[in-house]
DNA sequence: AAGAACACTTACAAACGGTGTAAGGAAAGA
DNA sequence: TCTTTCCTTACACCGTTTGTAAGTGTTCTT
């Protein structure tokens, strides 16, 4: 199960957050010192941290910035119901997701479990050069700009961003796309493989999908 | 902070907005492929859409009503013709406010903090007693299970979950499936609530939705 | 330049999910 | 029992995604 990291100062808050972490099956860490919060941090190496903003020696937004240079997994952030402006703020310094105290039992879960999938093995976008994709949702982004694409478009995409500037070869696509690279149904490859650059088009990226004769295909960028 | 998705055709205007609300501290997403906007707006979930009446696909005004019938957060419908009319067509078909463009940066900004501010009370999720709702995706947790109810499913569970405990009338029902109370398809209207049962009782929630002979149904819990 | 191998496009149909319609069965109340 | 109300099931329609089939375009080799 999923380990979870509880930075929070009140200790009722804390207590019953972990209660409730624990029930719901989660290996549950509290933090009791709140110096060296950051380095503690990477030695639990929690699958996601819940994050209060306001703590006693530091803020809870500095914390969450470093922890975001760490690389560490999904912050949730916990914020007193009122400050709207501190929510905002926590996001725009790398938090995840956003909770107000005092919070539902099962929106608290909801949450975790939601960001814990976003952030499960992989992480939440994958860069493709002139855009990125959710490797979750297949959800591609551009700028500001963003588009759902289907599964099958999405599994090819992301095969091909995983392995950016390298040739990607058909029976890998197909396993990707089928599970079996024994087989190849070369024409419906190439069916999804227009749709795709067809998609891709609709954000700008045409041309962006190379095609090395013979072999497979590459992603530029 | 904030999310806010774009929909506006017009490039120069979609970036020229996409600008100021980035400056703002919006966490900004505009729409290219405007074909499915609406799956595209549930997958992007955001917390305020800035819609433009005139895009080629489809009416803005189709595209309010479709939004609003998924339940998703405030619509500020932007509008080149300053004609009442259409103002008033877009508000009645639930967009929550509208701006004639070009429009001016501060009034822009102020009306979209107004919208948040007004909109922002609404939880994300809302509590059914033994499973939680969240209203704008119609996504039913239950514990750590999940499960994405159908449009017309969500609509009805979230009708009743808003009125819990309480009955609520077929005609309410109706409103909420089809935006009129005026004719009511009774069987129509039955057939969805069956289909919202029999997907409620795989999170072994049967049970849960009482009929009240005559008068409409109700909420246990 | 011509043929072959490979890559691409387009149109079509099957499959699937969500929805409304229709018809008949079950339950509640008089 | 009879009538009203509620429930269930089967069916058809629509839109999206996907695979199939057929034909076109391109590149390489001789």
């Amino acid at each position: 199960m999923a380990r979870i990291t509880i930075v929070e100062d009140d200790v009722l808050m804390r207590e019953e957050l972990v209660d409730i972490l624990q029930k719901a099956g989660y290996e549950v860490m509290a933090i009791a010192d709140f110096h060296n919060i950051v380095s503690q941090m990477v030695t639990l190496a929690p699958d996601l941290v819940l994050l209060d903003i306001n703590l006693p020696e530091q803020s809870g937004f500095e914390i969450c910035k470093s922890l975001k240079a760490k690389a560490i997994g999904p912050i949730l952030m916990l914020t007193s119901r009122d400050k709207l402006q501190d929510e905002l703020h926590g996001l725009h310094l790398g938090a995840d997701d956003y909770l107000t105290k005092p919070c539902n039992r099962d929106r608290l879960l909801a949450r975790i479990q939601n960001l814990l999938r976003r952030f499960e093995g992989q992480p939440g976008l994958i860069d493709g050069g002139s855009f990125s994709l959710d490797p979750n949702t297949f959800t591609l982004y551009k700028g500001s700009q963003s588009l759902l694409l289907s599964t099958n478009e999405g599994k090819i995409l992301k095969a091909l961003v995983e392995n950016r500037s390298e040739i990607v070869s058909k029976s890998t696509l197909s396993k990707c796309l089928w599970g079996t690279d024994q087989y190849i149904d070369e024409n419906a490859l190439q069916v999804n493989l227009t749709r795709l650059r067809k998609t891709l088009s609709q954000l700008n990226l045409e041309n962006k999908i190379e095609t090395i004769r013979g072999q497979g295909y590459r992603l530029k960028g």
